[in-house]
DNA sequence: AATTGTGAATACTTTCACAGCG
DNA sequence: CGCTGTGAAAGTATTCACAATT
């Protein structure tokens, strides 16, 4: 099945903004930047409805996901009104709504091809399975591996990427495979019709239009650490005691950006 | 406690474990936009160094790199003039001035606190190895763990961080801990002079300024991926009027955006 | 009185487009 | 001529600040 069909109105809204009218059905284009910060404020609200919380303010929901609040307030308008002025919003009616815009109502089926060291790690990891994810089907293409279990699940034959997601139906993809090996299979599972995938190897994959990738690149992620402790190292050659000029007046959050 | 302090001691650690007297004075402001870039730069770089060649057009980096070739002269041009007009950029050269910049000259020590499933697999990882990063000590608090070794290296018990981090000089930690400890190890990690963290644990982590985080959240991850499912789905099966799918502008660059 | 929701202002990022150089 | 380097324009994202609302 060809992607084409899906991926129409992906790019469709930049040219124009609706009227006023509210119809029926609010289908609001959302930041991208609002949408990678949804699932920190999702996982702020669990927290705080664990703790028996029931209403939170803006002022401290962004507190808890380290934002700006008029950013949390900004972002939340995206998805609708879903606050009572003087008040607050409601933590389990928020904590609802999120989910719903983020898919946590459904289940979402999973599929991990490659299962060297982060593979097997990625297939271990609990946390995929506890809100929303169910790792359906482990995909190598090692004879060794082949049949191995993992949490109850064997591994499945690469050669066998058609039947493993035609039937589980996974519309998500994990590639934790060599960088030499990810394309390929990225083609492959979009071939086969997934539209997802979380991309650990650490080569661009290049997708059509409608897929979407995410990356998670560990060796990427150091260097730009490294590149920021190369700064510090360079901008104070040396470092004058304890008279701390700008730092202690910015009373709010000290959190850096993730940018 | 001062940030100022805590910056002093980090400064004086790593700048014994770098033994440079750099020259250069660059003194522009890069963006973080464009730091994030400059590892993906990198490793295009090396992927054409190892096919022998040795010259590139920024069209050609900025195609292997997914990114527009305008922006790569921009992000390139922040930290110097390293290309040539008319021919493009001498790859090994443009090779050894990122690498400067993000800090490859160095041999940065890195930590690693919990060792967990994805914890053994960062440690097992080779990728830390290969380019400018040492994995130096493991820690973790759990009795069963401590004294194992991965890859030759024992680990160390959480009680000792402050001698493990004292001993290695590391101003790198990659945090892989539960997410309730991860906090209260940032801090002592902080406190003993590390500058910048990986955070694997799904928190959001307080730090003081002049201290870098950054984080990598799977469950996130995947919640970002679910959310463009979602759409995906409501968007699209009942496709209703609006004859204009076949957008005029079709078949320029594929790739989506990472956020 | 407190707090949301949001236009307007500001800041940052990407892209365009072309002058300038080899 | 081809390709870099870069101002200027366009596009996004964040923050401010206050009217609206409970």
């Amino acid at each position: 099945m060809s992607s084409g069909e899906i991926l129409r109105q992906a790019e469709e809204r930049a040219g124009r903004s609706a009227p006023d009218g509210l119809p029926p059905v609010v289908v609001k284009e959302i930041p991208d930047a609002t949408v990678a910060r949804l699932p920190v404020y999702l996982r702020a609200l669990n927290q705080l409805a664990e703790q028996q919380i029931d209403t939170v303010s803006s002022g401290a929901l962004a507190e808890a996901a380290g934002v700006n609040s008029a950013q949390l307030r900004k972002d939340l308008s995206y998805l609708g009104s879903y606050g009572t002025r003087g008040v607050g919003y409601d933590v389990d009616y928020l904590r609802l709504q999120i989910g719903r815009e983020v898919g946590s109502a459904n289940e979402w089926p999973v599929i991990i091809v490659g299962l060297g060291n982060l593979g097997t790690a990625l297939a271990n990891y609990s946390g995929f399975y506890s809100r929303g994810f169910r790792v359906v089907a482990l995909v190598d293409p090692s004879p060794e591996l082949v049949g191995v279990r993992i949490r109850g699940l064997a591994i499945s034959d690469l050669a066998d990427l058609e039947q493993v997601v035609g039937q589980t139906g996974a519309a998500i993809a994990v590639i934790a495979t060599p960088a030499e090996a990810a394309q390929q299979v990225a083609d492959r599972l979009v071939y086969l019709g997934v539209t997802s995938i979380l991309n650990f190897a650490p080569t661009v994959l290049a997708v059509p239009e409608g897929v979407n990738v995410r990356k998670v690149d560990l060796g990427q992620e150091l260097r730009i650490l490294a590149f920021h402790e190369t700064r510090k190292i360079e901008d104070s050659p040396e470092v004058l005691d304890d008279g701390d000029q700008l730092a202690a007046t910015h009373g709010s959050n000290s959190r850096e950006n993730l940018g």
